[in-house]
DNA sequence: TAGAAAACGTA
DNA sequence: GTACGTTTTCTAG
């Protein structure tokens, strides 16, 4: 905190009325929205221009030395307490004005003035403090605002300023306005009442009766008391009658001015602004002007300050989907938009005003508990009941969700209203035989106990953040979790493509606030310690914070959804996968070791053989799986010519170049070739492998990463099998390693040609959608189109060609990539996709478009609404640029593809339930799906799956082109396949 | 001993 | 030409 000078006579202290001077600007002044998401930013740009004078002190003297903007917090006030009717009948706010609120704060903060409001006062109590205080020091106050409540403040030292109409309002003014002196306006608005306000009065008595009683007896008191002496007969009635009620008015319109003020006067001292940061406000909401002003005065280039990132345009769009949720799959608790119902704020402007919240509090770990107790943990328990929501983390001995132990878990409630509840941590001593725990913690049994009912429980929100792990490691304790919501998926339906969604990152991102590392309690490498050897108050630390983060993100990112018209994606998409794919986690799939054991074995005793022939060839024995080594004897040794470099400079020895120099008739290439096969099989697959299997289980249990991709596929690791070998002979046998259990069989049911089927639909080229509808073979009709070729009697060779030109479409072709793909030189590709544009004209427009929509905008959608974002679109380097560009072409379909499955994951467990089947899906590998399914119910299963993954799209998106999956079953995969 | 680079498995 | 994850080797610390 900056030092502040203590106010002293001769200073100029200047409040403004923040609420008040919104209303009137935003009436005053012409409509402005930002230019490139239409957000109202009139009132904002009324304020910054004015606030901009103020602290330059232009035509404004003295210069102000202390400032502060004063807003009214919503909530009740004591004048609500003692006549509940007052300032009911505001009208709701106009809808282009609810968000400008929070950006006006975001304003003054950005100008580094002083934002104050207080619980239970109105801006008018607030800045009647101040003046009444800074007027006891000697110092002059200004109040900006015309709010003739204000006008009871006025004095000598006191002068309002109304910077609609440009004018001072001293002693004089308020005379002209209520006929009597400043103090005694109040007196005159409790006779007179305000229907504004709905402040009562006395009936039949306005400003110019009011203040003509005054004049004759005094004031109110008095007046009220001599009410009888009054001639007129009404007028005399009424003051009796009505007595109450101008009392009861009276302290509805004065002001306290003894408010105990958390932001002292000498807090509000005026500072100089940061220049970079007002210029990252101001850019962000494109005031280019005053941006350019601002940036004179400090002599910063503000072409290299980027807009503040939590307040830039986000372009808010609806949404892309026309369906209405399914309503059993939508939760009652996920209602994002209630938020915004609740605070009377659009969409937009919630969601502005929690991106601004995020950064307000900061994190205090002080301020976290360590639950020691059952009692205390059931008044957390207690505590997320009555708020609806919580946020969960566990904390466990690994990273496994099938093996880990819990270890203990965090709540969190609210910002820096979180806990840590220890379970399990062990004591120091290292003994063979005592592995105590420590005292004073909640056993793990109590706790899951004191948890389910809350865990289960539909009326309240969990939230966490990856909580598929979570939902893994609660289902071991018998909890099924249930409703959730996660922060990291939220943040991937909203940013794929921008950073990452890891907790850590979002945290800095979005609250600017650097979380406890987790190597910073548990050690790493060698001294990493498992988490149950972390001292519990460490642990307690960094584990409620994690929980108080992952709610802080939740209010940031959840309102953006529906800001950004993304809810139908994130709810139909995202949320429901969750429990789709722990459970796939859960159940693993059942390898045969006794064969990958064996084949091993083979392929040691083929790699033994090449070596031997290989060092035969070489002259000296060397390590073939060293590139460094193979390129130095083939290129240097050996002298082979035709040798290409890699991005590093050394002699490149991949797989293209190696097959090349074996075509040439080397014999040495077509070894290594040989032998990096069986090493690559063996290692990652033969040997890797039976180390994944669960010694529970006795299945392999992968992990599937939801927010891992830009284009909305899942990935798969630890391990990944989604590359199991399909491709040779020899990496086909280690796919009949993966078999089904006793009784069983696996399913593998796969999508034909998706990508290229999205493309005729997605580019709309009638001929292509065409061929599908008639069954064709795509490639060859492509290669007919192209080359004249009748599709009879086609050479495979011609065909090959269509076929690599169809997967460069989906790729976002380049006539370099293409003529590396069929080794034909870089023209010959070049006139390949000019007629390949000729003939399919309307690709052409479907990839110039996505480029220049791509440009536009720095993302793109799938058919479901799903957005790629590529950041670097507009990059100078042009080949940063093509590759972007290629990237956001193929990222259309690839992330169409990656949707349509997503949702034929959701549907396919409650359409296999319904069937009355037990089939059980294993595996997702993009555009494929693999089901465990007992002997008997194979065939009823095979159409419900082809059922459901064919209509997918349905309703969502209805397709012209169809859609078709061939499905199998087999004791293996391979065979399945 | 950690991280980059090269290589290669899949859709 | 797109999208991934894993393994081994190599290099810098």
């Amino acid at each position: 905190m900056p030092e502040h000078d203590p106010l002293e006579a001769g200073d100029h202290v200047v409040l403004i009325d923040g609420s008040a001077y919104i209303f009137r600007a935003y009436h005053a002044l012409p409509p402005l929205t930002r230019s490139s998401d239409k957000l109202p930013v009139g009132a904002v740009a009324g304020f910054c221009n004015m606030l901009w004078k103020l602290v330059r002190a232009q035509g404004f003297s003295p210069a102000p030395t202390h400032l502060a903007v004063v807003f009214d917090k919503s909530e009740i006030t004591f004048r609500k307490e003692i006549y509940p009717l007052y300032k009911a009948q505001r009208p709701d706010l106009p809808e282009d004005l609810a968000p400008q609120f929070p950006l006006i704060r975001e304003a003054t903060r950005a100008f580094d003035l002083a934002c104050v409001e207080q619980s239970g006062f109105e801006a008018d109590d607030l800045m009647a403090t101040y003046a009444e205080q800074a007027k006891a020091k000697g110092a002059l106050v200004t109040i900006i605002s015309s709010d003739k409540d204000l006008m009871q403040l006025v004095d000598a030292k006191v002068r309002m300023y109304d910077p609609m109409k440009d004018r001072s309002i001293g002693v004089d003014e308020v005379f002209e306005k209520f006929g009597v002196a400043p103090e005694k306006v109040v007196d005159v608005q409790s006779l007179a009442g305000d229907s504004v306000d709905n402040v009562p009065g006395v009936p039949g008595i306005g400003i110019k009766t009011a203040a003509q009683l005054l004049d004759e007896y005094g004031d109110l008191d008095t007046l009220l008391a001599r009410a009888g002496e009054i001639k007129q007969t009404k007028r005399r009635e009424n003051l009796i009658e009505f007595a109450d009620q101008a009392r009861l008015s009276r302290e509805l319109v004065t002001l306290k001015r003894d408010v105990q003020l958390d932001v002292s006067l000498d807090d509000i001292a005026v500072v100089e602004p940061e220049g970079k940061k007002l210029i990252a406000f101001l850019k962000a909401m494109e005031f280019t002007t005053l941006t350019r002003r601002v940036a004179e005065a400090y002599e910063i280039d503000a072409a290299a300050i980027d807009p503040d990132p939590g307040l830039k345009a986000g372009g808010a769009r609806s949404d892309a989907l026309g369906e209405g949720l399914d309503p059993e799959g939508v939760d009652p608790t996920a209602a994002a938009g209630d938020a915004a119902v609740e605070a009377g704020l659009t969409p937009a402007a919630l969601s502005v005003a929690r991106i601004s919240e995020g950064t307000a509090t900061p994190v205090d770990r002080a301020s976290y508990e360590t639950v020691r107790t059952l009692d205390r943990l059931r008044q957390w328990v207690e505590r997320a009941y009555e708020i609806g929501f919580v946020a969960v983390d566990t904390e466990t001995t690994g990273l496994d969700p099938m093996q880990a132990d819990i270890v203990g878990f965090s709540l969190a409630t609210a910002p820096n209203e979180a806990c840590y509840v220890p379970l399990t941590h062990k004591g120091g001593d290292e003994g063979l035989f005592s592995e105590g725990l420590l005292p004073d913690q909640v056993s793990v049994r109590d706790a899951a106990e004191a948890l389910k009912p809350l865990l289960e429980d539909p009326a309240v929100l969990k939230i966490g953040q990856n909580l598929k792990y979570d939902w893994l490691i609660f289902k071991r304790l018998g909890i099924e979790l249930a409703p959730c919501d996660d922060t990291m998926l939220i943040s991937y339906v909203l940013d794929a493509g921008v950073g990452s969604h890891g907790m850590d990152a979002l945290s800095v991102r979005w609250l600017g606030h650097t979380p406890i590392k987790y190597e910073a309690v548990a050690g790493k490498g060698k001294s990493a310690v498992s988490f149950d050897r972390v001292a519990i108050d460490k642990a307690s630390e960094y584990a409620a914070e994690d929980a108080d983060v992952t709610l802080r993100l939740w209010r940031v990112l959840k309102p953006r959804l529906v800001a950004e018209g993304k809810t139908a994606v994130y709810e139909t998409l995202e949320r429901p996968l969750v429990t789709v794919l722990a459970r796939m986690e859960e159940r693993g799939i059942m390898i045969d070791r006794q064969m990958l054991s064996r084949l091993s074995g083979e392929f040691a005793q083929g790699m033994g053989r090449l070596e031997a022939e290989i060092s035969d060839m070489a002259g000296e024995s060397f390590n073939p799986g060293s590139p460094k080594q193979l390129g130095d004897i083939l290129f240097g040794k050996m002298q082979i010519p035709g040798g290409r470099k890699t991005p590093t400079g050394a002699w490149s020895t991949g797989a293209d170049v190696l097959e090349e120099l074996a075509e040439q008739g080397h014999e040495l290439p077509r070894r290594i070739l040989d032998w990096r096969q069986l090493q690559k099989l063996k290692s990652t697959y033969a040997d890797a492998l039976p180390t994944y299997v669960n010694p529970e289980t006795g299945r392999v249990h992968t992990s599937f990463a939801l927010a891992a991709t830009t284009t909305g596929r899942l990935s798969s690791s630890e391990p990944n099998l989604q590359n199991i070998p399909v491709r040779t002979e020899e990496g086909r046998k280690i796919r009949k390693a993966f078999i089904a259990e006793r009784g069983h069989k696996l399913i593998s049911a796969d999508y034909s040609q998706i990508e290229l089927r999205l493309l005729a639909e997605i580019a709309d080229t009638p001929s292509l959608r065409q061929a599908f509808q008639d069954g064709l073979d795509i490639h060859a009709m492509t290669a007919s189109e192209m080359f004249g070729v009748p599709i009879a009697g086609m050479p495979s060779e011609v065909r090959r060609r269509a076929k690599a030109i169809n997967f460069g479409i989906i790729y976002g072709i380049s006539a370099f990539g293409l003529a590396n793909q069929l080794s034909i030189p870089r023209e010959e590709a070049g006139a390949y996709i000019k007629r390949y544009f000729e003939r399919f004209p309307g690709i052409r427009a479907y990839m110039d478009e996505t480029r220049a929509f791509a440009r536009e905008h720095g993302y793109v959608e799938t058919l479901f609404g799903r957005r790629c974002h590529y950041p670097d679109i507009a990059a100078k380097n042009p080949s940063i640029r093509a590759f972007n560009e290629r990237a956001a072409i193929n990222a259309r379909l690839q992330g169409s593809a990656a949707d349509i499955i997503r949702r034929a994951m959701v549907r396919m467990e409650p359409a296999l339930t319904k069937a009355g089947l037990s089939a059980r899906m294993l595996l997702q590998v993009h555009d494929e799906l693999i089901f465990e399914v007992r002997d008997e119910e194979i065939e009823a299963t095979i159409p419900v799956v082809k059922q459901v993954m064919e209509h997918a799209p349905i309703p969502a998106v209805a397709l012209k082109v169809p859609l078709k999956v061939d499905a199998r079953a087999a004791l293996n995969w391979d065979e399945a396949h």
